[in-house]
DNA sequence: AGGTTGACCTGGACGC
DNA sequence: TGCGTCCAGGTCAACC
């Protein structure tokens, strides 16, 4: 369901209300593990754990976890707050997945798959109908486990010029793909890649190779604007999308061409297209973009 | 190796 | 009302 916008939008939501709490109790329903971590590793692991952030990796939301209190004594017995990363709850919500922060009154919702009951008094809640999210604990004391994690991609907000050019120089699929391709760049999804296509003037189905310089610097700057302007406005809210606290977004309201087919073009007035590329549902103006 | 397709799931919208 | 069909923002494994 989400992608960067949306992501960011939960990650610091949660960790607004998270930061520096900690994990007093953990609950995982009966879900046949969707999950990289089998569940009980993933309950003990999270359990007495101070959490020290929360941020988004593409479409990740990372949770940065402290060593436990007890555990082993930090050089000089210091009382300070230890905020030295010891392991990470890493959550992907797939296509319907939800992280919310509640109180432990609050309704549980059908398809509520783990519940983190914290120290202050609120409770995470991961909820997802579809079960298409991932979630992962990485101990990073363990010896031989792996490091923190990374995205495969670049990261679509900071990418510069050189660098995203040099994603789709020699490919022959077509842009649509390349954007929507995880381990090229990490974050976009089928809204913002029609979006910022649309933005850039250029048919999703060009092949990557055949774009000229001037026109994949169009493309960089179109994304980086529309997912810049999505998190001000908290996201898209397609279906049933919300943020931490179960607020919604509001760029759906902006959209130009994503799930607009046969509505007028909001620049020349001609109907919205739809194709299907890479397997995907795909929106466009046959004027505007070439 | 790069590129494409279908499978994984549930639920909502729509047509008859 | 009920049933069938299609569609959905993501990712993989399996194929060409």
């Amino acid at each position: 369901m989400p992608e960067l916008p949306e992501v960011e939008t939960i990650a610091r939501g949660v960790d607004a209300r998270v930061r520096g709490d900690q994990i007093v109790d953990v609950w995982f329903g009966s879900h046949r593990e969707p999950f990289n971590t089998p569940a009980k590793l993933q309950a003990r692991g999270l359990q007495e754990r101070r959490i020290v952030s929360v941020h988004r990796i593409g479409k990740h939301i990372v949770m940065e976890l402290g060593l436990r209190p007890g555990g082993p004594a930090t050089a000089g017995g210091s009382t300070k707050p230890d905020n030295e990363i010891a392991a990470q709850w890493i959550v992907h919500l797939g296509m319907t997945g939800r992280l919310l922060v509640t109180t432990p009154e609050a309704e549980v919702a059908k398809h509520t798959h783990a519940r983190l009951t914290l120290k202050s008094g609120r409770e995470i809640r991961f909820v997802d109908p579809r079960r298409f999210g991932r979630l992962e604990f990485r101990d990073l004391r363990k010896r031989g486990e792996p490091a923190g994690f990374e995205a495969k991609g670049a990261e679509p907000l900071k990418i510069g010029a050189g660098e995203f050019a040099k994603l789709f120089r020699g490919r022959k699929l077509a842009v649509k793909a390349a954007l929507l391709n995880q381990t090229l760049m990490a974050g976009v999804g089928n809204i913002y890649a029609d979006e910022s296509l649309f933005r850039a003037g250029i048919r999703p189905r060009r092949r990557s190779g055949r774009l000229t310089g001037t026109q994949l610097e169009k493309l960089r700057i179109a994304l980086k604007e529309i997912l810049e302007h999505a998190i001000r406005l908290g996201g898209s809210s397609v279906s049933d999308y919300v943020d931490a606290e179960g607020v919604r977004g509001f760029f759906q309201l902006e959209h130009c061409v994503y799930q607009r087919t046969g509505e007028p073009c909001r620049t020349c007035g001609k109907p919205i297209k739809r194709i299907v590329v890479a397997g995907r549902s795909t929106h466009y103006c046959a004027h505007c973009q070439r």
